[in-house]
Order: C-alpha cells, then sequence, then structure tokens
DNA sequence: TATTTTGGTTTATTTTATAAACTACTTTAT
DNA sequence: ATAAAGTAGTTTATAAAATAAACCAAAATA
C-alpha cells in the first residue's frame, strides 16, 4: 500500500521552497520569488504553513530602508523533506 | 527557475494510480481502490480526469454479475508520467 | 425476505491554491 | 516639492481541487 506524502510538502510552491532552502543555508523573499516564479501573495501565504508547522524559520529585517525576509530550514524541517523525498520515492521508481 | 509540475499528476492519489499503472499492465478499480487506500468517491472522480487527460483508458465490463472497471495507462500518461517524475528530480535531489 | 456487502457514481462540503487588492515605504522623474 | 512608479511584502476574496457523504443497483448472506 501506498504511504501518505505529507501535504504540507506536497505543493508545489512549498516543494519548491524546502527545495531551494535545503540548499542554501537561508533565501530573501525576493530570491524564492524569482527561483519558484511565484506571485508575491501566494508565497507569503505558503511560507507562512511552512513556518506555522515548524519546518522554517522567517526572519524579517532591514536591508537599508527596504524590508527584508529571510528564511531558513529548520531541523524538523529538514527531516520532513527526507520523509517526503523517501515516500515520493515508492511512487516514482518504476 | 523551478519548472512546473503537471497539475494532474501533483496530486497523491492521481500520482498513486499513475505509479500503479506504469507496473502493472492493466489494474482494476477494486486494486487500485485497495493500493492508494482511497474512498471510492474520491477515486473514481480521481480516475475521470486522468482518462479526460488521456492519460488511461477506462474499460466498464463484468467480472460474472459484479461490475468490473479496468484501468490502463496510455502512451501519453506514459510519456507525463517520465516528464514528471523528470521535473520533480530537481525539487527532491540535494 | 430483510440486511449487508460489493462496486461503483453523483453531489455537497471542505480544503487548498491562486489571484486581486491593498499597505507602507522608497526611488525616480518633473 | 510632488506626482508617478517601483519594491517588498500582507490580507482578503475567488477559483479550483480534494475529500467526504449520500446515493444507486445488483448480489450475497443471514
Amino acid at each position: 500500500m501506498l504511504k501518505e506524502l505529507d501535504p504540507l510538502l506536497h505543493s508545489q510552491l512549498r516543494l519548491g521552497v524546502m527545495s531551494l532552502l535545503m540548499s542554501a543555508e537561508s533565501a530573501e523573499f525576493v530570491y524564492l520569488k524569482e527561483k519558484t516564479n511565484s506571485t508575491a501573495g501566494n508565497l507569503s501565504v505558503q511560507l507562512d504553513k511552512l513556518s506555522e508547522a515548524g519546518y522554517i524559520t522567517i526572519e524579517k529585517s532591514f536591508n537599508g530602508k527596504k524590508p527584508l525576509t529571510t528564511c531558513k530550514v529548520t531541523k524538523k524541517g529538514i527531516k520532513a523533506f527526507e520523509e517526503y523525498v523517501n515516500t515520493l520515492r515508492d511512487y516514482i521508481k518504476k
């Protein structure tokens, strides 16, 4: 029987964000927006969900006078991502 | 930039169905229902969507007196699945 | 022969994703 | 100096998707 895929990660945008964070120490809102080709609104909502779940941390600061939102994946997030990938492999391996 | 994941395949249940069909010549409704641990209603709806998209064919017949729904993946479905998997690899590789 | 089970479909509800509108501030052009 | 446009987001509304609930017809079981 196929196992369930963590619904928090099985979303194109949230998975994209996590994927980027998995290989980047930290990433800024604008960078994530560009790389995932998402709208600011959608990204904002999805980052909140990941943060709510404890998969990432969000830090708001300023870059000179502009607001700066910086995200990092947490240990919990890394674990969830790895589990998700393992589960997914059952779906996509031939 | 991350590419978009075929939304028709990026659904746990539809992906599960496709995954099973990719390695099974054909599969019956009841088998798919068990393997994916889905409800009949949800499965029925999702099979229709895959069929609408031309990713699978659905054949309705009888097994003695009981209705029997048999599904097969099409060439188009195989191609779509393979493309999906390739795109997905960019998301889940470290 | 009433009751439950099988194999589904259809419709309604909930959840999720996306888009649109808005805020607050900054930079650029006039 | 000030209007217009751009940046970096958030909030709210809408559309789409997934799921659950209700239903149907026939068959098997008690």
